[in-house]
DNA sequence: CATTGTGAAGCGTTTCACAGCC
DNA sequence: GGCTGTGAAACGCTTCACAATG
């Protein structure tokens, strides 16, 4: 095994389709697969060979020309490289709807991200147990995260609460971010956040729709160029 | 009101940022701000003022040099060309925890999104109502998609049932599809596929985390290139 | 000899910088 | 004078094409 010369810094397009790769890999390791090649996996992933090969180079010379990678063992690297070798507790604000539906969602527990604590602002909500965790009231989150050394907090409030439930998770000594709410969180710069938003994914496919069926149903205008069929899989 | 000449092409970088300015310029729109300035958009979008210009640049020449857009004129032109003037019913395959909870938030529903149908495999979830709609069996999607006019299809089943679920959907007539199993969908390339992944997302900001920490915390590796703070705000 | 690893070309996106305009 | 709209430069990501190699 080579040595490990972490610390290579990975373009962020290549970091976002780890997991991807990691999640085929890990199948087929468990379907008895042995070795894949760029293309194999290329397929799989619904990407290009050569997108695979420069990807994976950034983790090192792990393939064999010739014959491919050993799936085991690029399992283990990439795991390694994205930090899945231990558990990272992740600790919920919001217990609503949608708090409560990611608590109970196998998503985190069962992948490395266990619900460490869930808060929440409404008293009404303390003491109930959603995900095999108690639902708290926010102002114990500094100590969750300190007792539990959580580094990871998920923003499940409406967009309302967020901003001020992402204020309180940065002093509470968070430094990554989930974020739901629709709304564009003001953090400082060290803290690292992603979003995940509903509405705008659906608004992204609806501008595709619109333009697929514009030429040909409606009324309203007419001088419009023929459509071509475009395959959008972003 | 100058005419439509929509069918311009709008990169896609854009398009995934026209909803965000978007949801800004309703609440800015709804707290009676009248005009606002490129500068003032990127600020609360987080993003650099000559991008909110060139992306705004792409829908037509809509604002007045020396005084900035006007929100109103601006949300209309948006919403227009994410064709938001109109609802887009969606269709949700799978009614488990997951399912339940997207036909229940309001995220859909409120947003020119209506659930128009649930589907199941699971005959014990039949007839159950979660948002308003009824929970049907999953041969009834054709004629659910023909009915109502449906053209957006959401994958909610777990990860084994996703590729027939996608199948179904592009079988039944749906062009676009919003997957939150953590699979890679195999449709035709004239489908519109957007991936929400969870884990995915958690794995990237494990991969930042474990950037920040390593040097300081790892005992094994010790000559490593001192960590700077990174503002990851993707 | 199949397949990796990678320079180099190609392409889309971001940012700069400033002319154009109200 | 202030702010938009946009060529052009800079940047990062993708793809090509092929030399390196087990």
């Amino acid at each position: 095994m080579p040595p490990h010369r972490t610390r290579r810094r990975i373009p962020e397009a290549t970091v976002a389709r780890l997991p991807i790769y990691l999640q085929i890999l890990v199948e087929q390791a468990e379907a008895g697969v042995e070795n894949i090649s760029s293309e194999g996996l290329a397929e799989l992933a619904a990407v290009n060979a050569a997108k695979v090969r420069k990807d994976l180079s950034y983790l090192g010379s792990y393939g064999t020309r010739g014959v491919g990678y050993e799936v085991e063992y690029l399992v283990y690297q990439i795991r390694r490289e994205l930090g899945l070798d231990h558990d990272w507790p992740v600790v919920i604000v919001g217990a609503g709807n949608l708090g409560q539906a990611l608590a109970g969602h196998g998503g985190f527990n069962d992948r490395g991200f266990p619900v460490a604590g869930i808060v929440d602002i409404d008293p009404g909500k303390f003491d109930a147990v959603v995900g095999g965790a108690r639902v708290r009231p926010i102002d114990e989150l500094p100590q969750i995260v300190a007792s539990k050394n959580i580094s990871i907090g998920v923003v499940a409030t409406p967009a309302e609460g967020a901003q001020n439930a992402a204020d309180r998770l940065v002093a509470a000594g968070i430094t990554s971010i989930l974020n739901f709410a629709p709304v564009v969180l003001s953090v400082p710069s060290t803290i690292s956040v992603r979003k995940v938003d509903l509405a705008v994914e659906l608004q992204i496919l609806s501008y595709h729709e619109q333009r697929r069926t514009s030429s040909a149903q409606n009324g309203s205008l007419r001088a419009l160029p023929a459509e071509r069929g475009r395959g959008v899989t972003a």
